[in-house]
RNA sequence: GGUCGGGUGGCCGAGAGGCGAGGCAAGGGACUGCAAAUCCCUCUACACGGGUUCAAAUCCCGUCCCGACCUCCA
C-alpha cells in the first residue's frame, strides 16, 4: 500500500504524488506567541511531525517550514500589559515554544520564518495583488483583498459568500464589501509600523502565510497543515490571495482536529492547568507525546488526567520491554517496520490502528522473554523499536535521555547488586523475612525489584 | 441563519455493509516462598425511532444530545 493522505478539500482520502520525484514540501500554520503553549498546541506540533517522520522514513527529502506569527493584536495587548516592547512578549514566548517543542522531541523545521522578517515580500506580494486587480488600497493606510472579484472562493470550508455572518467591528467606510479581508492594516498611534507604498503599517494575519510559504517553497508545493480552526477564515485567505497573485499554492490540505476538555476546545479561558509545563510535572516530555500522538489526528482527543496517566502507563510497559530485551540481546534494538505498521500509517496516519500492532509485537516479545527465544525477542524489540522511532517516542532517542543520571548508573548498579546478593542467599536459606527486607527497603527507595529467568533485574520508579 | 464534525463496553479510543481493533481498569488462572513483572481466560459495545439489505455500529430518513467555524485560535 502506498501512502494515502486525506484532503480537506476534497473532503477525501486519496494517494499522496508528491509534485517533485522524492521531495515534499510542507508549510505548518505555526503559533501566534502571545503566551505559553498548552498541549492543544503541541498536539498540533506531534502530528505533523509525525506525518514528517513518516514521510523521511518513506524516502523522501522533505522540507517543513514552520512559521512564528510575532506581531499581532494579542501580542500587542501583552506587550502593553506587561510594560514590555511587543517584540520582547513575541521573543519570550518563541523561546517557551521552542522548549516545549524539544521537551517533545518535535524536529526543528528546517526553516521556521518569522512574520516581521518578511515585510519585503508581503508589500512584494500585495503591489502584485493591487496591479492586477484583486486588492485595493483605500488610501488610509489599510489594503484589502475584493473578494468578489475572486474566481473561487471558500472552497475548502465550503461556504456560500453570502451566509457570512459580518464581523462586528467591520469597518465598511474603507472595504468595498465587508467580507474583503485585510492585507495590510494601518498603522495606529503607538503600535509599531513598517513603511509601504500605501502608508505605513503591519501585515494583516493572513498575508505573512502566502508570503513566507511562496518565498521559501515557491509557487506551488505538496502539503499546507495547521489547526482545524484556521479552516476559515485563514487558509481560505491564504489561498484567496495566493491565487490571485497566480500561484498553484497547496496541492493538499491537512487539519487537525483538538484536544478537548470536557468535550470543549482548550482555551485560554479554561485557564493554564493545561500549559505544557503544567503537565511535565507529572509525566516525561515522552509520554506526554505518546498519549498526544495516540488518537488519530482527525480526531478530537478528550484530555483527562486518567486518560493521561493510562496512556503513560502503557508507555512504561513497552519501554520496560525494549530495556529487557536489550539486557537480554546485548545490544540495542535496530530499527525495523512490520507490515502492519505500515499499512497503518500509509492509511492517513492510523496511529491508533498501529498502535493496535506495536501491542502485538509486545505481547509476543514477552511471550519470547518467558521462552528465551533471542530470534524472536530482537525481531518484536526491532519492529517496536522501528514503530517508536517514527513516533518520535524511542526511548533510546537522545532527546529523551536524562542528563544527570548516566554517570551516577554504574555506581547506583553495583551497590544494588550488592544488595541483591544477599538477597538471594536469604532466599536461598529461605530466610524469606531477611529477603523481603532487602526488597521492601530498596522499594522505599523508590526502587522496584522484578525477579525473572535470567535474575532479578532492578529499575527506578 | 450558514458550513462542518461527533454520540462505540466501567473508562480511553479504532473501524465505516458480513469477519469480536487495541489499550487501561476489574475478576479468574498459570508462574513465584510471597510479591512484582509476564502470559492465558473472562467482561461480546456502537444515542433513539423507522427504513434499505440475505446481512447495518457502518447506508437512507427522522428525532434527541454534544461540539467546532462564520474575519487575527493549533
Amino acid at each position: 500500500m502506498t501512502l494515502h493522505l486525506y484532503d480537506t478539500a476534497s473532503r477525501e482520502v486519496s494517494e499522496f504524488k508528491s509534485l517533485k520525484p522524492s521531495q515534499v514540501s510542507i508549510y505548518v500554520c505555526g503559533a501566534t506567541v502571545q503566551g505559553p503553549p498548552h498541549i492543544g498546541h503541541v498536539r498540533s506540533g506531534v502530528n505533523f511531525d509525525i506525518l514528517r517522520r513518516w514521510l523521511i522514513k518513506s524516502g523522501y527529502d522533505v522540507t517543513f517550514i514552520r512559521n512564528v506569527t510575532d506581531i499581532d493584536d494579542k501580542i500587542l495587548h501583552t506587550a502593553k500589559h506587561d510594560e514590555m516592547p511587543w517584540w520582547a512578549v513575541a521573543m519570550k514566548y518563541e523561546r517557551v515554544f521552542t522548549a516545549a517543542y524539544a521537551e517533545l522531541n518535535i524536529m526543528p523545521p528546517t526553516y521556521e520564518p518569522r512574520a516581521t522578517g518578511h515585510i519585503t515580500q508581503m508589500i512584494e506580494l500585495m503591489q502584485k495583488l493591487i496591479d492586477n486587480g484583486a486588492a485595493y488600497a483605500p488610501g488610509n493606510g489599510d489594503v484589502y483583498l475584493e473578494v468578489r472579484k475572486l474566481k473561487r472562493y471558500l472552497t475548502l470550508s465550503r461556504q456560500n459568500i453570502d451566509d457570512l455572518q459580518a464581523a462586528a467591528d467591520a469597518d465598511e467606510t474603507n472595504k468595498k464589501d465587508v467580507r474583503d479581508f485585510a492585507l495590510w492594516k494601518a498603522a495606529k498611534p503607538g503600535d509599531p509600523s513598517w513603511p509601504t507604498p500605501w502608508g505605513p503599517g503591519r501585515p494583516g494575519w493572513h498575508l505573512e502565510c502566502s508570503a513566507m510559504a511562496h518565498a521559501y517553497l515557491g509557487e506551488k508545493f505538496d502539503i499546507h497543515g495547521g489547526g482545524l480552526d484556521l479552516v476559515f477564515p485563514h487558509h481560505e485567505n491564504e489561498i484567496a490571495q495566493s491565487e490571485a497573485a497566480g500561484y498553484g499554492f497547496a496541492q493538499r490540505w491537512l487539519h487537525n482536529a483538538w484536544v478537548t476538555q470536557s468535550g470543549e476546545k482548550m482555551s485560554k479561558s479554561l485557564g493554564n492547568s493545561l500549559q505544557v509545563n503544567e503537565i511535565l510535572k507529572s509525566v516525561r516530555g515522552i509520554e506526554l507525546r505518546w498519549y498526544l500522538g495516540s488518537a488519530h489526528y482527525r480526531s478530537m482527543l478528550e484530555y483527562s488526567p486518567a486518560a493521561l496517566e493510562e496512556s503513560a502507563t502503557n508507555f512504561r510497559r513497552i519501554e520496560s520491554f525494549l530495556k529487557r530485551a536489550t539486557e537480554i540481546i546485548g545490544e540495542k534494538p535496530t530499527l525495523q517496520l512490520g507490515k502492519e505498521f505500515r499499512d497503518a500509517m500509509n492509511d492517513d496516519l492510523a496511529v491508533p490502528t498501529a498502535l493496535a500492532s506495536i501491542s502485538e509485537n509486545l505481547r509476543l516479545g514477552n511471550q519470547a522473554v518467558t521462552d528465551n527465544d533471542k530470534a524472536a525477542i530482537a525481531k518484536n524489540a526491532n519492529e517496536i523499536r522501528g514503530a517508536l522511532d517514527v513516533l518520535g517516542c524511542d526511548p533510546f532517542d537522545p532527546a529523551f535521555v536524562q542528563s544527570g543520571s548516566s554517570d551516577l548508573t554504574p555506581a547506583l548498579d553495583g551497590a544494588i547488586k550488592l544488595a541483591l546478593a544477599e538477597r538471594a542467599s536469604a532466599r536461598e536459606r529461605k530466610d524469606f523475612a531477611a529477603s523481603d527486607a532487602i526488597r521492601d527497603g530498596l522499594a522505599d527507595l523508590g526502587i522496584t525489584i522484578e525477579d525473572t529467568a535470567q535474575g532479578p533485574r532492578w529499575s527506578i520508579n
